[in-house]
RNA sequence: CGGGGAGUAGCGCAACGGUUAACGCGCACGGUUCGGGACCGUGAGAUUAUGGGUUCAAUUCCCAUCUCCCCGACCA
């Protein structure tokens, strides 16, 4: 894409009101806007992220037999009642003119239980895996810290449906290793952790993802001895012991949840009355399990992970390009010089930024390339095409080198 | 919802109970520049969040409302 076309512009300053860093950067470089407090727009480079950590996650998904569905976002009070959940604080309601009450979906257990009711009655149905993008809304008493706490925000969530316990034991091991899996893949693999949280109204334990950060709201116990991770909550139940080996040396960490996994039993598929028959002719409750993962969160936690004082510093795979083409000089010679780049880059199928900006100066480049964070950095010059080359840099590192520039492609 | 802070040009901000609301960025035009947010000149852009009050006079003081940020409560 080039730079030239793009709609958004850079920032050089934010409010100082704007006091979380991952709002700060993304709304400077232009991949976020706010609407409100708690609601944002993804621009052409923040949508470009997003899509990226969406499709990490429905990779993972799929590799775990999920299949996707979009669920609606408009939900009937109905289905709330059966479960309880209508008076739940954190719902958003609204009525149409005719007085019919409605919520915004801000979990999706009352919808996905009913329709896969309508379609699974026996044992040889199952097990079934789906799973949905959707964006949530909840009434949350106060939004902050940018992407990291929304009122509206997107989600995957994945809803399994068993015969029987073990079998969810089972596919929720499977869950827990896509999990990992994704959040490895955007960069956060040595500071998320897996920690025992409380199960709510349905078991005693649930797990979530926890990164580790000082931007965190969340805090999580470390057991020295027994290397678990374990919420506040849970702690401050037990009596600061951990709950697995009774061991009492925890150390203290701020966290952000970017995951979180639960097993519901039949907690819904109860209210529904979801019952399947089995090979003995008995009809038995479905046993379920959900998993959650919030994506702008998600982005948001990278951010707050990844950045210098110049700005954000992607990882590759969420990165919105993988290379940052910057043309400085606007001499015909190396105008050409890096479109005919350009267009090999893009040949070679690499995502190429290419800023193309004839009335920018250099520093001015370089800074929001900083900013806009691409991992790799490719300068073309009269200098550099003197020796036939172009400039190499990775964003997470100081130096660049020299590189031929019929070897570019292949150097990367 | 409780506590704290803040709303002035597209953005970041200044000022002050009293001439025409200052400056920077950005934008437009002209020129000089061109490897780390360059420079000079010219220009456009503001009912100072909204409503009320005090006053000869309010952007400034007071009250209410709305919005935003932070802390707390809350977050299966």
């Amino acid at each position: 894409m080039k730079q030239s076309k793009l709609f958004t512009k850079i920032s050089k300053e934010i409010s100082k009101e704007e006091t979380s860093k991952n709002a700060q950067l993304l709304i400077r470089a232009g991949f976020i806007d706010k609407l409100m407090s708690g609601v944002y727009s993804y621009l052409p480079l923040g949508l470009m992220v997003f899509k990226k950590i969406e499709n990490i996650i429905r990779e993972e998904m799929n590799n775990i037999s999920g299949q996707e569905v979009l669920l609606p976002a408009l939900l009937p009070k109905e289905n709330w009642e059966k479960t309880g959940r209508w008076k739940y604080p954190e719902m958003l309601k609204l009525q149409n003119r005719a007085g019919k009450d409605f919520s915004l979906g801000w979990t999706h257990e009352e919808i996905i239980t009913p329709l896969v009711k309508k379609f699974v009655k026996s044992y040889k149905d199952l097990p079934i895996y789906v799973y949905q993008f959707q964006n949530k809304f909840r009434d949350e008493l106060r939004a902050k810290s940018g992407l990291l706490r929304g009122i509206e925000f997107s989600m995957k969530d994945l809803y399994s449906f068993h015969k029987n316990q073990e079998d969810l034991d089972e596919y929720y091991e499977k869950v827990k290793a896509a999990y990992f899996k994704i959040f490895k893949r955007c960069g956060l693999e040595k500071v998320t952790f897996l920690t025992l949280a409380s199960g709510g109204a349905f078991a005693k334990y649930s797990h979530e993802f926890q990164t580790e950060t000082l931007s965190g709201e969340d805090e999580i116990y470390f057991c020295k001895k027994c290397d678990l991770a374990i919420n506040k909550e849970i702690i401050e139940e037990e009596k600061h012991i951990c709950p697995e080996c009774g061991g009492k040396d925890l150390e203290i960490k701020k966290s952000i949840e970017v995951g979180n996994i639960f097993k519901l039993g039949k907690r819904f598929s109860e209210p529904f009355d979801f019952m399947f028959r089995d090979k003995d002719g008995k009809e038995n409750p479905i046993i379920m399990g959900c998993y959650g993962i919030g994506l702008g969160r998600l982005m948001g936690t990278i951010v707050e992970i990844y950045n210098d004082e110049k700005g954000i510093i992607w990882p590759k795979e969420v990165s919105p390009f993988s290379v940052h083409l910057i043309a400085i000089e606007s001499s015909e010679k190396v105008k050409n010089a890096a479109e005919k780049l350009y267009k090999n880059l893009q040949e070679e199928k690499i995502e190429v930024l290419y800023d193309d900006r004839e009335d920018k100066t250099a520093g001015e480049k370089f800074a929001e390339c900083d900013l806009i964070g691409i991992p790799t950095r490719i300068v073309v010059s009269e200098r550099t095409l003197e020796k036939d080359c172009v400039e190499v840099k990775k964003r997470s590192e100081k130096e660049s080198k020299l590189v031929k520039i019929n070897e570019v492609s292949s150097s990367l």
